[in-house]
DNA sequence: AACGCAATTCGATATTTCTTGAAATATCGT
DNA sequence: ACGATATTTCAAGAAATATCGAATTGCGTT
């Protein structure tokens, strides 16, 4: 049942305000962003910022945190590399003469300096 | 236009089928295989194959190569190593603080012993 | 308890995506 | 050129997803 985990997380990523708030999250780190400031970021209407943050929630993709009167969104980076990881498994058979192409991209840079270009 | 390009792939990866048919391909390796192995594998009519690995051409995610009759599509393995550096971007701020939760999971294990878990 | 603020649920509509048979195109062998 | 094989294109109904205003719930303050 792994798959349709995968495909559940894949189909909330894809969305131009879900992906567009998922990496706000992903940048923002663990902490994460209260609902409202998100919707204000995005500038879409909280009802719609609900919907979407839901399928990332249900995706497994977020977590949801109440302070006070507000609730807190962060990414699950766990979740994340989860999801990196099953769409590379057993990359070419796992030959070992499969060359370069299996090479990761070294996901996730937090030693290097910044770098926005891709 | 980078966040378009990102929904288009990880739409085109957000289906039962395509998923399944595009890990098909990553395990398969460089040379791929022809669309008629692939509907096959899948148990879905050719038509159908068809819109779907349009979906993944579209989005960049496989290549095709016409050998005599057949069709053979591959895995396009720096599109998918692209797709998951800009999830992953700027994790955390690029603060070097943020912990471990920015960790590689070292995606794409061509070392390993074969495995068929999934 | 009453009020205000933050966010969600509901509901109805609009839009997009999926599915697959039938017909068309491309390539090969004879 | 003809027939067989491999795959794609077309079309249109079926299914899933997106949008957002209005009503509602949860929480804190007075």
């Amino acid at each position: 049942m792994k798959a349709k985990e995968t495909v559940d997380a894949l189909g909330a990523l894809a969305h131009d305000t879900r992906l567009e708030a998922f990496r706000l999250l992903v940048q923002k780190g663990p902490d994460g962003l209260p609902a409202g400031m998100i919707a204000e970021k995005l500038g879409i209407p909280p009802s719609s910022l609900t919907f979407h943050l839901q399928q990332l929630a249900h995706a497994g993709l977020v977590t949801q945190r109440r302070v006070s009167r507000q609730l807190f969104y962060a990414a699950d980076f766990a979740a994340m590399n989860g999801l990196v990881a099953y769409l590379t498994e057993n990359c070419c058979g796992g030959e070992t003469a499969c060359g370069p192409v299996c090479e990761p991209v070294k996901i996730a840079i937090k030693s290097q300096p910044k770098r926005r270009s891709a």
